[in-house]
Parts: structure tokens; sequence; C-alpha cells
DNA sequence: TTAATGGTGGCCTCTATGTA
DNA sequence: TACATAGAGGCCACCATTAA
């Protein structure tokens, strides 16, 4: 009883629509997973069993919501180990992830580009211009019937540009990788645990980020300061903005009846729905003002 | 780094029971 | 009546896992 008492803590939708979530829980109850599954045996027998627990919890049909304090939902479609999405299906049909490249440092160039350009717009009113931008002042998540936005690039200082054309290239990785000889894989995981972490812990990867990124670094070291969390934080709230205040109600709008479900940064949906729900993405990006790599990749 | 989950065990409180 | 003990349950921390 004590668990549910604590799901029930942890359950504070306030920060997403309520109408998204119950689109999501109806969609998650249309999930079905196989009974053929070929386990791997080599894993250690923790592990095993948290897998088998996982699948037999959606097949009885264990099928909680979660929303945390930040925007990000919580399922059992997103605590599932990847290599089983594809033993997922929906109406007898395989599923497809729709996946944005290198979203997390992604979302952090969005944030930080608005930064600066609020930044920039306050030292030219200090100077008696006019806001720079129509978007000044406007929280970039809103999600108005705005038009596309204009962005100058030029205006940015030289390594947010460059850290941000990374990202919408998915090349940033690569970048951090190329400096220390290793391979992408390998660093990815290194790279946001450096980003989200204490300021003042330092190493190979700190290193080399502040090398190729100086400006964007103090930036991030200076929204950390008082409490490293902030950062982490912040970019999964734009996440969930994203997500939850652009893509999923525009997917509602436009097919409600097409299944949907989400694994925080990406799209999980049947593979003949995949395309559009990838052009939905794009779309939503280029009223950001960027044109990230969103692949689709079957589950 | 963040979040979630389940499992386990420790600590605390409350209640019931046994004993002097 | 007073005290000791045992069991049950709530809460929490920690560990494992998953995802990004």
């Amino acid at each position: 009883m004590w668990r549910e008492s604590r799901r029930r803590k942890t359950t504070k939708a306030e920060c997403v629509d309520t109408q998204v979530c119950e689109h999501l829980r109806r969609n998650l109850r249309r999930v079905r997973i196989s009974s053929a599954i070929d386990f791997d045996e080599s894993l250690s027998a923790g592990k095993l069993a948290a897998r088998q627990i996982a699948v037999e919890n959606l097949r009885c049909g264990e099928l909680w919501l979660v929303v945390d304090a930040f925007g990000r939902i919580h399922t059992p479609i997103t605590n599932l180990p990847k290599e089983l999405r594809a033993y997922l299906t929906v109406d007898g049909k395989r599923l497809a992830n729709v996946d944005v490249g290198e979203a997390q440092p992604l979302f952090l160039a969005l944030f930080l580009r608005e930064n600066a350009r609020l930044q920039e717009s306050k030292n030219l009113r200090n100077q008696g211009h006019p806001p720079a931008h129509p978007y000044d002042g406007q929280s970039m998540m809103d999600n108005r019937p705005q038009e596309e936005v204009d962005l100058d690039r030029t205006a940015l200082p030289a390594d947010l540009r460059r850290y941000l054309e990374l990202c919408e290239n998915r090349g940033f990785y690569q970048a951090v990788a190329s400096k220390l000889n290793m391979h992408r894989a390998d660093v990815k995981k290194r790279v946001l645990a450096t980003l989200f972490d204490r300021p003042w812990r330092r190493n190979a990867i700190s290193g080399v980020l502040g090398e190729l990124f100086p400006a964007v670094v103090q930036n991030m070291r200076e929204i950390k300061r008082g409490n490293y969390r902030r950062l982490a934080h912040t970019a999964q709230r734009i996440e969930s903005a994203f997500m939850f205040g652009r893509v999923v109600p525009r997917i509602m709008a436009e097919r409600p009846k097409m299944f949907v479900s989400t694994i925080h940064d990406s799209i999980l949906t049947t593979a003949e729905n995949a395309e559009y729900v990838r052009g939905v993405m794009l779309a939503e990006f280029a009223r950001l003002g960027v044109t990230p790599q969103v692949q689709v990749e079957p589950c």
C-alpha cells in the first residue's frame, strides 16, 4: 500500500496538459507485447528478472503513467529496455521510434540561444533601441500560432552558433569524441553526465568542452550557480514543453486515432505513421528556427 | 546528470499478547 | 497494573534496473 501512496505522491500532472495525459494513457492501453520473447541468457540474474517482470507487468495491464516535476512522462514503455521494444505491437502492427538526434544538447542549445537573444535585446534597450526581435520576452516554447522564427544567427556568440549547428547536424558528440580519439558512442553518456554535473568537477570531457565551446560552458556554469541541477531540469522542461506542448497536441488534432506514445524526446508509433510523425517534429522544430536530424528507427 | 520503477532492509510506531 | 516482547504496517534510504 505504501508503494501506492508513493506513486500517488509523484503523480503530479500540472505541467502537462490533462488532455495530453489522457490521450497518452488511452494509447498506452492499446499496446501489446509478444508472448514469445528471447531473453538474453547472458544477462545477470537480476537484469534478467527485471526484464521478465517488466514484460509481465505489460501483459497484465500494469499501465501506469507518471508526470514528474519537470514535465517528463514515465510509463512502462519508457522504462522498457530498448531491445524489448521489438516485441511491442499495436493493432497487430510493429512499431517504430521517431528519434531526435542529440536531443538533450539541442534543447540546451535552444535555451542558451534564447538567453543570448534576451541578453542582446536587453543591452539594446538600455542603449535606447527598440527590442531586437518580436519574439523578445516571450517563452520560446509558448505554443502561439506565430510564424516561423526568423533568427539572425550572426548575432549569437561564435561558439554558441557552432554548438547549435553541430547539434543540428548530429555532430556534437562526434566533435568531442574526435578530440579525445574516442568513438562517439563511448563519449555520449559521459558528455551528457559532464554537461549536467557539478561545475567544479573536472575531467577530460569537461576540458574538451571548455576548449571547443568556452562561452557555452561559461553560460552553463552561470545557470548552475547555486544549484547545479538547474541545467538538467531546464533541459527537461524544454523537452517536455516541446513534446507535450507542441508535437503531441498537433498529432492529437490532426490524427486523433493514430497510436502515439512518448519516450522522453522520441515518439513511438506504428511503422506506417512514422514518416508523418517525423514531418510533424521537423515542422515544429522549424517554428523554433532549428533543423535537427530526426530519424525513424524500426523497433 | 536527471527521472522513474521494484526489491530489500532498517527504523519507528502502534497494537496485541504474555508474564510478573 | 506495569512492563517486555512480537508482529504488522508506514516510511525512508539504498540498491538494482530502465530511459534520455
